[in-house]
DNA sequence: GAACAGCCTGGGAGCGCTCCCATGAAACGG
DNA sequence: CCGTTTCATGGGAGCGCTCCCAGGCTGTTC
């Protein structure tokens, strides 16, 4: 009667899905009936039931989600917000670790992962009004930095949402799983004082991040608490070269350094190259400690680091969005992972 | 009036946001002239299509998705269908480099990436299912298998559909985007002579992918024009452990081997440590070509590789997948970008 | 055997949007 | 000055689904 009226639309799928209105009646049931089958089948004969079933694969029913979204209000996709340019993403073991866990906990689910990668090339507040408008059930924000500047607008949006690395204000109540950060510094500071290195120096994270300035923090305090100076601070950015640069600037500062930590494997990678050009030898002249306990590939120098369980932190992440979605606002504490020490050969005796 | 008729359902967000009717409202317009004004703005005069603008931003409007995708059929997004088991992806920069050039070319668009992991643990058909049941407005397939199976089914379907990486079947008509994988294999070959390299063998990649098989294919007819016998050949998986894994097998079968070319950077790290481990010197002993040309860490042998320009090619995949919605059925010619060979220290003089 | 509970069932309404169409106003031509 | 075109406008219908509710059917209870 109607088949006409959109007709102006673009271009429809081939062959049109059928509804569950075909489904209906090719079950030769009422749509409610049909409904009900579909989901779970409370309140349905098994005779009912039974024909649904089979008329679902005959037709290759698909129930279509839009209609399905439009009156419950739920659309069985969560996002995945990260918070960087391109090309971080593409080097870092760290996001792929992440999207890894994200997905292990989706896998069981109907749920969807929606990638937005939100300071790519625009407009920041799109990000918070896509995450506002009602495209996703909840969100995972990963690589937070300080100037986001929506975080709040986030919070008070009331969308369940998980962080990745602890948010910078903790009062919104944001749920978060983190690593031990401060800990991991600790450590690594303790570790280098334990093998009687003295002269140490650290290559941070950019400082707006938290998980840059905790390790620097849990740094300054390990080196107060084995009595050693401060020692000299240099800031990269997570990448190798980044690591590299921050190295060259550590020995500017400190020719005779004889340890070195760095905020991510990445940069400790960096910085080996660096020492290495600088004709210093790892561990021998320099012992370096890492961050993140990422796979290290075959043939380099195997790294002293801070294990930081990455997948299973993402996994988790995704756990407790599915549940915050499932029953909203039982505000969870923030879920923190221990670090732990990893020894390596990169930290090994010194003078070789 | 009727505000309770939905009372059993799940919760809804805090806060309702506003619908088109609210908007047209506070902009005292009808709701089809607010939904003009939204959409281009034709045939809204300038100040109704300013009333609306000014409503847009004060009531902070985002359209809902589920509603307009119930009647135009489009749902502003596409999937980038990964068919592995997530491991791989974590390890592999290959992937990174994927979601990274797709990621690039919805930049400009309103499109948002949905990624299907099609084969970690689960019912392959959920995929189709998923791709058919009109969730998305076109995928993006990559590391396509033979067994997949889904391949005709999704190809039936009309969903437009690019593939990174030539499909099995090519009589389907699917666009693709490729490496010209035949030819660097030959490239591999020829340059692995030219230095002089006699006793070749090489590590392929699993079979069941098409890239695998024609580095090989390229491999061999590049020996044959070469003139060298065709070489021991080892299975791998991509991997920099079945690299190492592969190495070892081919120095069982010819241990005085000189020149290897593995189908993955990967695994031509991975065939380097299993050399190394037999105390056999790279260049020196035995030549390693690889094929990727993805970043080296620093610090590690610089390789000899192919180049294969991923991002570029996902970021063309994505382009062309746009292009096929938008202006459906002008079936496309593959993409294939040439093959370039890079010559690094890998594959430096013999008898170091 | 009548009254009640239990269950399954189908019709109706509505989710928020876009598109069609009819309406009225303005602009134009003869 | 009136017919004709152009243009902006608002109301109506419908996209496919879920939920509510009333109705019919059993099976139970006194």
């Amino acid at each position: 009667m109607n088949e006409q009226i959109h007709r102006g639309l673009r271009a429809a799928p081939a062959r049109p899905s059928p509804t569950l209105e075909d489904l209906a009646t090719a079950a030769g049931v009422s749509r409610s009936t049909a409904s009900r089958a579909i989901n779970g089948g409370s309140r349905v004969s098994p005779e009912a039931q039974a024909a649904v079933d089979a008329a679902v694969i005959s037709l290759g029913y698909t129930p279509n989600r839009a209609a399905r979204s439009l009156v419950t209000r739920r659309t069985s996709s969560i996002a995945l917000v990260i918070n960087e340019p391109d090309a971080r993403v593409m080097m870092d073991p760290f996001f792929a670790a992440v999207i890894t866990g994200v997905t292990e906990a989706l896998r069981e689910t109907e749920m969807q992962l929606v990638l937005l990668m939100s300071r790519a090339g625009g407009d920041p507040s799109r990000t918070v009004r896509y995450l506002r408008g009602g495209h996703v059930d909840g969100a995972i924000v990963v690589s937070h930095h300080k100037a986001d500047g929506w975080t709040e607008e986030l919070a008070a949006s009331g969308l369940p949402t998980v962080f990745i690395g602890r948010p910078w204000d903790t009062g919104l109540g944001i749920h978060y799983v983190d690593v031990d950060s401060f800990e991991g510094g600790r450590l690594a500071a303790l570790h280098l004082a334990a093998a009687g290195r003295t002269r140490l120096g650290t290559i941070t994270g950019p400082l707006d991040m938290t998980a840059a300035e905790d390790r620097l923090d849990g740094w300054l305090a390990g080196l107060r608490e084995a009595g050693l100076p401060a020692g000299p601070v240099a800031h990269g950015d997570f990448t190798p070269a980044g690591g590299t640069e921050a190295a060259v600037r550590l020995l500017a500062e400190d020719s005779g350094i004889n340890g070195i930590f760095a905020a991510s494997d990445l940069m400790a990678r960096g910085a080996i190259t660096a020492l290495k050009a600088a004709g210093l030898s790892v561990p021998g002249d320099v012992a370096v400690v890492g961050f993140d306990d990422h796979l290290t590939a075959p043939g380099e120098l195997p790294l002293t680091t801070i294990n930081q369980p990455t997948v299973e932190m993402a996994a988790r992440a995704g756990r407790l969005l599915l549940e915050d979605i499932e029953n909203p606002g039982a505000l969870r504490d923030p879920v923190i992972y221990p670090a732990r020490l990893v020894v390596r050969a990169s930290s090994g005796p010194q003078g070789g």
